[in-house]
RNA sequence: CGGGGCGUGGCCUAGUCCGGUUACGGCGCCUGUUUUGGGAACAGGAGAUCGCAGGUUCGAAUCCUGCCGCCCCGACCA
């Protein structure tokens, strides 16, 4: 089985840019910084687009779209806000182009000058908080649960394809609500969603916590997170929800008419995961020879290839795969049969094994005649002979198993790098073997930016399920009342 | 924005130091033949304003000047 791809333990980084272009995820563009999800990659993310959306849905949301453009006025409005969007943000300050006076095609046309610039969104949250002002009235307007799928620009330095690209595609959900506990618990349920999401579609084991001060988002008091580790080590960020507190509604004057007749602020949280999910998906779980798809995820289930030698064979044999392709389409499954006549079989089980597909169903003139077929699943890379017969039931319990045994896999690497330090020399050295951290933490911001600046490494988060525990920061060795989740992320 | 590297058919690349006819090779693509139980072989074919603009020269992918773009490393971030 000879791979193309560089292989993780030579080079990480480059297995996973190689990765995503040759399975042919997604692309650079011309555009700096931006890509091109190419018809694959957007399959996978339209799979997992549809799940959320189903899953939000049951919780009561609803979809909705506002404006690329914000008038950037807006944005000063929320002060820390602006703070953490303002350094990355596109501006559109013209809105005509003319051709150029000296013949060099087109300019932009001076006289067309915006009287306000707009800002093409980082975030929505000051356009639908300044639309939410009117849609408001009443505790009966609430809770506002609405959701959108949309775009976002950030100008980003350092890109790198679905982890962070100047463009991305996401959800974000902004609801509001007439109690601070009520939003607080909007955004823990919406966590709970990213979570299950994460662990039953993905396979992806999550840790749920809260951030630290430092790594809160902007304009929120509460930031809510679900981190996953990656097979280098490294943590990532796969999911937020933001208890917003009254502060958008302060800044946008969101009123509503309370139960006894006052007028109170309403309470606000936002939430979203982006295209970023993908790349977590690939580095989950992909190996040497390619990426590796959760069943539930794959745009493709099963693939069935056709082993034959001339063309009466051929359509015998494809003949036979189309009938069990159907009866597989039947019981619900993604199946494609790959009878491209121009590709030869080992190049097909290559290329579907490059492209993560979980099942792969070969048939030759020996199984034909037999009445078996081959069965090659794609996380182990086993492959059995199995009765042709009955071959659906045992695909749908295979695919199961597929789906369990990568979350378990997953689950396992999690559990085996997160370590437990008590001093400072344990902590470097656990950094150095990568994974999840379990360390004592003084519980400033001070501390925080030392440790980042000595060793890159930050408080990913504080899990919701972390028991008090007095103990020593690992740092300074003051006072700490339960241990913190610390590794160096993406 | 600092430091480093690179721009040559769709992709990867040789040639650049030391200028010289028709720009090397591979992948991919097209046609045909033989093949087909793990990325096939052979034959033929198409495809390039050598990043852009000036300059030096009888002659520039190659030398000089200016510009543009991209990648990598840092500071910033989901």
């Amino acid at each position: 089985m000879a791979s193309k791809l560089t292989s993780r333990e030579a080079d990480y980084s480059k297995w996973y840019n190689e990765l995503v272009v040759q399975a042919d995820l997604a692309q650079h563009s011309d555009v700096k910084g931006c890509m091109v999800i190419k018809p694959y990659g957007f399959a996978i993310w339209e799979r997992m687009k549809a799940v959320l959306d189903e899953m939000f849905k049951e919780t009561g949301h609803v979809n909705a779209y506002f404006p690329l453009f914000i008038p950037k006025s807006y944005f000063s409005k929320e002060a820390s806000h602006v703070e953490g969007f303002a350094k990355e943000c596109a501006v559109v300050t013209h809105y005509r182009l003319m051709n150029d006076p000296d013949g060099n095609g087109v300019v932009v046309d001076p006289s067309a000058k915006l009287e306000e610039e707009l800002i093409v969104r980082p975030t929505s949250e000051t356009i639908i908080w300044n639309t939410y002002k009117n849609w408001i009235q009443s505790y009966r307007d609430l809770p506002l649960l609405i959701n959108q799928w949309a775009n976002v620009v950030r100008w980003e330095m350092r890109t790198r394809l679905f982890l962070r690209t100047s463009e991305f595609l996401w959800q974000e959900g902004h609801t509001a609500h007439e109690t601070s506990d009520e939003a607080v618990e909007e955004a823990r349920r919406m966590l709970d969603v990213y979570a299950d999401f994460a662990e039953q579609w993905m396979a992806m084991p999550v840790l749920k916590g809260v951030k630290s001060a430092n790594e809160r988002f902007a304009g929120a008091l509460d930031t809510y997170c679900i981190e996953a580790m990656m097979q280098d080590g490294k943590a990532l960020q796969a999911g937020t929800s933001h208890f917003l507190g009254q502060n958008f509604a302060k800044a946008f004057d969101v009123k509503f008419a309370t139960r006894d007749g006052g007028q109170e602020l309403v309470w606000a949280t936002s939430w979203g995961v982006s295209t970023r999910l993908m790349g977590a998906l690939i580095m989950t779980h992909s190996d040497d020879a390619g990426l590796v798809l959760p069943p539930k995820l794959a745009p493709i289930e099963v693939v069935l290839v056709p082993i034959y030698k001339g063309e009466e064979q051929m359509a015998e044999i494809v003949g036979a795969l189309k009938g069990i392709a159907d009866e597989l389409k039947a019981a619900g499954l993604r199946v494609k049969v790959d009878d491209d006549d121009s590709k030869r079989s080992g190049w097909k089980f290559a290329e579907h094994e490059l492209k993560g597909v979980p099942v792969r169903l070969a048939m030759g003139p020996r199984d034909l005649a037999g009445g078996t077929i081959e069965v090659a699943r794609r996380d182990t890379q086993t492959k059995s002979v199995v009765e042709a017969a009955g071959i659906t039931a045992h695909v749908k319990s295979l695919l199961d198993e597929i789906q369990q045994s990568l979350f378990d896999r997953a689950a396992q690497r999690t559990q085996e790098t997160t370590t437990r330090v008590e001093t400072w020399d344990e902590f470097n050295a656990a950094l150095e073997t990568g994974g999840f951290i379990e360390a004592h933490w003084d519980g400033t911001s001070e501390t925080e930016e030392l440790i980042k600046k000595e060793t890159k490494a930050t408080i990913r988060c504080i899990p919701l399920d972390a028991k008090d525990e007095p103990g020593a920061c690992i740092r300074t060795g003051a006072p700490s009342k339960q241990r913190v989740v610390f590794a160096r992320a993406y």
